[in-house]
DNA sequence: TTAATAAACGTCATATTTACGTTTGTTTGT
DNA sequence: ACAAACAAACGTAAATATGACGTTTATTAA
């Protein structure tokens, strides 16, 4: 009776980070390590994404909340778990036997996927403990496992959300322009938006509100800068119910 | 080093199935079963979703295919993983302790959530070996486990989902009126829609295709039919990139 | 033949989108 | 002090889409 396949269960954590100055919408990755017997060293050359076992008696949510701040020393930010991965062949070069009492097993890991929304600028990365660094989503470095997989499929729920929900916000600084609204726009779908229609259509939203700010430090005209209100936002016609196909 | 809590992972189906003629979504779901130890007997007076432990060398979406064709004999529906439920509590009426080798083992579930959808008329509920019953999703009965939450969210993803993309006719037989796809739209989104602009819209699509048929069998004016054309719908500029904020 | 009914078509005002051109305010170089 | 450079910000006109309705048409049942 006693499986000879054991099931692990992990989070994965798909943390996107704008940066307003570079226009770049980053993942944050760390070096892949693995544990010999003795001691840590690196055995592989690539780079993966932060992702930790289950604790038994954690939910899933807090599992990846506690993997976030474990990384980066963040709380609060917006989560969204999007998809399982669960193939049995999934960590195939990882070692994948273990045993307990003199019984060899064989693992498969189960990764519950999330993805985060923050500023790159809010990560600490000269300090960070896991040498996390910042990769633009389209220059990604080598990945393990099916962690390209993992980000591309996070990238993409992501294009599907940002036109339908206004997470944008969530990786902007409070205080943006329209412009800045626009590039990140750019930077996530890929394509290029006309600028003069995107303002008007922005502008018109009752919940980006102007600020009696501008920019400062900018070597042109400084341009206005707005928020948003999430409140104003939910007080409106949401569910928008717009059939769009 | 022996977890005492030990995981478990299966796959849930929310089968959604459209009844044209009765114009109701519906559900598909199973009266809730528990094996004792010398017989099978209802313990409790509740439905559940079909779903089914994940085999060691099966994907989860096999899993899943393979758990729909048991219940319903079909394959090749629309299938979409849609959520992971895995909280430590979430079977806390089930009995939850194994015995393994003389050591008492604490069962954890994590289940992988599907939706399929398909025609409620596909299935043979007269014959179904598990005693299948369709619920309208808005009249659902007593729910075992964690498995109202679950409908729930697939409900609320599939409404968001048919809004961006043409699985409305994964629901829909190959040939529909305009208005069967205008009652199908209320049913999800639980709203009424103007039947004039709704019939213009719709049929200003490339990809709706009317036919050289009509209805049979009404007693009023048989509407005209129509067909979606996946081809077509490709080829079109999908993705649409309309932010709808 | 007519009433009843759902399908199908039409209209008009308003809102939104697309595709551009123009003006404004600020910094930097002369 | 002035002009060049440049991004921010505003403007316009045509085309398309939406929202809110009214009207006509084809069919069955009485």
């Amino acid at each position: 009776m006693t499986p000879n396949k054991i099931l692990n269960l992990s989070v994965d954590c798909v943390v996107f980070g704008y940066d307003t100055n570079t226009k770049s919408l980053n993942v944050l990755l760390i070096k892949r390590y693995l544990e010999s017997d003795t001691t840590k060293e690196v055995l592989v050359d690539d780079y993966v994404l932060t992702g930790y076992h289950v604790f038994e008696d954690e939910t899933l949510d807090n599992a990846a909340t506690r993997v976030l701040k474990e990384l980066t020393g963040l709380t609060n930010q917006y989560k969204k778990q999007f998809k399982a991965f669960g193939n049995p062949d999934r960590l195939s070069d990882e070692k994948d036997l273990i045993w307990i009492q003199n019984q060899e097993f064989n693992l498969r890991t189960i990764t519950i996927a999330y993805y985060f929304l923050l500023k790159t600028e809010d990560v600490d990365v000269q300090n960070n403990k896991y040498k996390a660094k910042w990769f633009p989503v389209r220059e990604l470095p080598e990945l393990g496992f099916d962690h390209q997989q993992i980000i591309e499929e996070a990238h993409d729920d992501l294009k599907t959300k940002c036109l339908a929900e206004p997470i944008i916000f969530e990786l902007l600084p409070d205080k943006f322009t329209i412009n800045d609204v626009q590039d990140l726009y750019e930077s996530i779908l890929g394509i290029e938006i006309d600028n003069r229609n995107f303002r008007r259509k922005l502008i018109n939203k009752k919940y980006i509100i102007p600020l009696d700010e501008k920019q400062v430090g900018v070597s042109k005209k400084p341009a206005q800068l707005y928020m948003f209100s999430k409140d104003i936002y939910k007080k409106m016609y949401h569910k928008n119910y717009l059939i769009n196909i």
